[in-house]
DNA sequence: GTCTATAGCGAGATAGAC
DNA sequence: GTCTATCTCGCTATAGAC
């Protein structure tokens, strides 16, 4: 639909959710003021208001967009055969996944604490989804007689925070490719499940 | 040495240190302010600078002694023999002794980024050393073709991560003991660099 | 060693002009 | 849709009494 006025509410909006999510991921959500949001995006504090009803929102937003970018995409993977193919499909996008996002994942795990019990739970709730994805996964090969795991929801946590450890230490141009790594943490995925 | 006056100097700092830490480690260092530690403690905000110039040095120390423990604990360990011995000392101690201080942990990790760039640096290089013993650990059993690892820096991230992710979802009283998590993850430690 | 009091500042959020 | 101006609050840190 074509517009008739040359309007930049369309542009402000995610503008701001931009500059936030760097800004929260950088220092912090309680020690960034909605001014420094503003002044990022080259508006008056008093103009966010238009944009959100206050600073507990706009983070609460920020985390659920990513959580559910993240349940979607993991749902949009192409079937696979064998438990085994399963996780090392599972194993190559979570890399790729929290990689392109780093500052999303920052916040979605440290901004934790910050939000209102009911925000908690809810951010919470598609957490466990996820993990729950992986232990299927898990329980599958275990039950094939593929994986060797005393304690899948156990491994379903190691794995996920050996996986998202990348994100810590991982910087492009590097002395390894994205590709590369991938290929380095699924051997050790694969060995650890072993199998 | 005898003290000639019952002094409450000598256990106002460490209390507020104590409150302090854990009061970070709840809400966030920039979330927390002077008052409330002040307050958790039972004496008057002004009270606080008696003991600490500023919140940054109360915040820096705790990150300080809390890596000085680490380093000089997992120096006093007994000698073994074989990297796989070694390996399986360092999974057990990372997971013990960071589940004991799982606040000082939190904090560690979440506030590196409230440090001014001096204090970062020296922090920085302790958890360096401390990836580094473990690095040691994975190239001698690599050397003598124990372990089977591309790469022993990434390696050496992606154990730390994993077993550091303990502390994400353990609660004592729950369905393992943490001798029996201990004894999990050991294996797929040894699984993982297999072997 | 701890208190009360306060200086000086910056925060989140709102009102109303344009 | 954005601005300026402002309300109200709580912050870090300090001064000085006891």
């Amino acid at each position: 639909m074509a517009r008739k006025k040359n309007s930049s509410a369309d542009v402000t909006g995610p503008r701001i959710r931009s500059a936030a999510l760097r800004l929260f991921a950088r220092h912090g959500y309680a020690a960034v003021s909605m001014r420094q949001i503003a002044s990022e995006v080259g508006v008056q504090a008093g103009t966010l208001y238009l944009y959100t009803p206050d600073k507990q929102s706009l983070l609460f937003d920020l985390m659920q967009n990513h959580m559910q970018d993240l349940l979607s995409e993991l749902a949009a993977l192409p079937d696979v055969q064998s438990p085994l193919a399963e996780l090392q499909q599972f194993t190559r996008f979570h890399i790729r996944f929290h990689r392109a996002r780093s500052d999303a994942v920052f916040i979605a795990y440290m901004e934790l604490r910050n939000l209102e019990p009911k925000n908690f739970e809810r951010i919470e709730a598609m957490r466990r989804q996820y993990e729950a994805h992986l232990e299927g996964i898990l329980a599958r090969g275990k039950a094939e007689r593929l994986f060797d795991l005393p304690d899948t929801k156990l491994a379903a946590f190691a794995l996920i925070a050996m996986l998202t450890g990348v994100n810590t230490w991982f910087r492009e141009g590097g002395r390894l490719s994205l590709d590369a790594v991938e290929e380095i943490y699924w051997r050790m995925v694969k060995k650890a499940v072993g199998g």
